[in-house]
DNA sequence: TATTGTTATACTCTATAACTATA
DNA sequence: TATAGTTATAGAGTATAACAATA
């Protein structure tokens, strides 16, 4: 009688930081498709649009450092948002190996059209957890990120 | 004077918990590689056996939903696992639309033979988090994954 | 009618290596 | 020699819909 019907034991997976990152992180982007679905972005569109919001004229390579993209994907991606309208690449003068991204107005007004909805998603209750306790784990990915010190 | 070098300001997204899972679940699969490559086991598939391994016979479909995998990808993973020897597929009588999924002899020796090396990658210090970090973390993203009360 | 697994298709993302132009 | 971006290719992973067998 191995079958259990629909209940199933993760066993010591379920206590595994990559496992229980792994779950967590589909839910999260499952919680961003039902908050901000209509809009018709995903999560590494925007993640692009709002990052070069904050960081004008940044190198495509840093870019694809930071977000832990592959340069060959990246330049696809660039190039995708370049033919909609919503970047541009400069080659800066003093290294003419490599390009600068910005936005373009389209782009910067797509980051202000999106960024309302973005703020209420992620003000929204997550599960069960208390403000303090999303406030908590925040801060403990960050630590594990080496983004902030204890 | 827009560009600041190799740094790069995340901006709201750095507090962003959907952002800062997806980053934390990129560093824990090159943790995972680093420690556990040379088995040659990927994420996904040690998943799969170790579920396995404790709950036999589990039905296919209770297993993708469990791990978040669409049945029509599932087939294929089982058909591959199938087909290198590590589980074993029956039909139950009470329903044969379904199919039950059993570790093979081999598969069960696959699983004993990672679970050593899996253990002590678990046990590795998480970046500079505190063991007591580690645990809140874990805690806090099986709260939210509706796996534990308060 | 609904569900389980399957097949087929398309798209996204990832990984790798070779190439160019510049440094 | 090394680096930044590009191109090409192959392989995972994902999403969707249509289908057969069974409930």
């Amino acid at each position: 009688m191995p079958d259990r019907g629909d209940q199933l034991d993760y066993g010591q997976l379920g206590h595994s930081l990559g496992f229980l990152l792994r779950l967590a992180q589909l839910r999260s982007f499952a919680n961003f498709y039902k908050d901000m679905g209509e809009l018709n972005i995903r999560p590494g569109e925007m993640t692009m649009l709002f990052v070069l919001a904050e960081n004008p004229g940044v190198r495509q390579g840093v870019l694809a450092k930071a977000l832990r993209i592959k340069r060959a994907h990246m330049t696809k991606m660039v190039h995708g948002m370049e033919s909609e309208g919503l970047v541009t690449r400069t080659v800066p003068a003093d290294d003419k190996r490599s390009v600068e991204l910005w936005l373009t107005e389209d782009g910067a007004a797509r980051v202000e059209a999106v960024r309302p909805m973005f703020e209420q998603h992620e003000a929204r209750p997550v599960g069960d957890l208390s403000g303090a306790e999303v406030a908590e784990l925040k801060h403990l990915l960050r630590r594990f990120m080496g983004m902030e010190k204890r």
